[in-house]
DNA sequence: TTAAAACCCTATCGGTTTAGTAGGTTATAA
DNA sequence: TTATAACCTACTAAACCGATAGGGTTTTAA
């Protein structure tokens, strides 16, 4: 059919773009979860010392080289500072009470809203919607998302490290 | 640049492709969308006649052949009864004020829940997770299920379709 | 009876995202 | 200098989604 023509480099630049926008679904993404777990980890720490990776991953079952990636992400994204080097780790930069679960969330995991048009920080218009305001499906998920947004504004990493350490 | 000759037609229309999926992505599936819309369409008429699936289609910008496949599901969990030949269509079975949006959604979409470990309808437990008593984003996701149940349970058909009729 | 309207079913496809794996590089403390 | 641990790049198998294609079957009006 089309006999074996090479796509041109600067069109596969251009669909690589693209690549970037993220396809979520509705379940909890695995890396969003590890993260979370990882962080309430680190914040149920008593002391302020640096945590290994291979410590979290041995302890909450994770992968090492994939909690490596979301550390990372973390780190980047301000979450976590990083020492290299033996002795070296991750540690919380803020205070685990100050640290809201709506930021880790859009962070690791994207939007809350379940869809686009109804997202605070990644709004963008339904191309088959014609009108927001008689929109059955965007005002049922208007009402979804800001008791989402209740919820994990709700909690921070204290919290979570607190429900950590009851055992 | 481009000196390799011309791009493939199937190329350029993966290209084409790849770059609508930018204004698809969110959680929600265009199935559960879809499908809630036509319910909303069917419940906001006045009359109880059947309505055709070409009606709603084009109505709601919605791919003929794709909608007929969610409604058949519709119909088959119990939502809409359906009339075959000249006039016929697909109309609700109960009330709209009796079909709460948590099992329209639970059919369409699958499991409310987040995480399989805090689903009510579809309980996994987690390989990774010795105790879910002291899991932080277990206790974290409970919280996110019910307000997300109190939300979806506290709507209905007839809700949403008084939101469509608004216009 | 016949043809149109409408429902029903199966199969397939291209393309994306997820959840990793593999292997190497850089920085740091002892 | 050497062991350690963070950091970086590239790749992949499997699952899944939205959509299409194309054919049926059934019912009803004329």
């Amino acid at each position: 059919m089309n006999e074996k023509g090479k796509i041109p480099e600067s069109q596969i630049a251009a669909c690589s773009l693209i690549f970037l926008f993220k396809y979520l679904r509705g379940m909890l993404s695995k890396k969003t979860k590890y993260g979370i777990k990882a962080l309430a980890f680190i914040a149920s720490r008593e002391d302020k010392k640096p945590v290994q990776t291979s410590e979290i991953a041995k302890s909450e079952n994770i992968s090492l080289k994939f909690l490596e990636s979301i550390l990372l992400s973390l780190r980047k994204s301000g979450f976590l500072g990083s020492k290299k080097g033996k002795g070296g780790g991750y540690y919380l930069i803020q205070e685990p009470e100050n640290i809201k679960m709506t930021s880790v969330v859009r962070v690791l995991e994207g939007p809350i809203a379940m869809v686009p048009c109804v997202s605070l920080n990644y709004y963008e218009k339904c191309s088959d919607c014609p009108d927001e305001a008689t929109c059955s499906v965007h005002a049922l998920m208007i009402q979804v998302r800001d008791s989402t947004l209740n919820v994990l504004g709700g909690n921070t990493l204290y919290d979570l490290a607190r429900v950590k350490k009851k055992a």
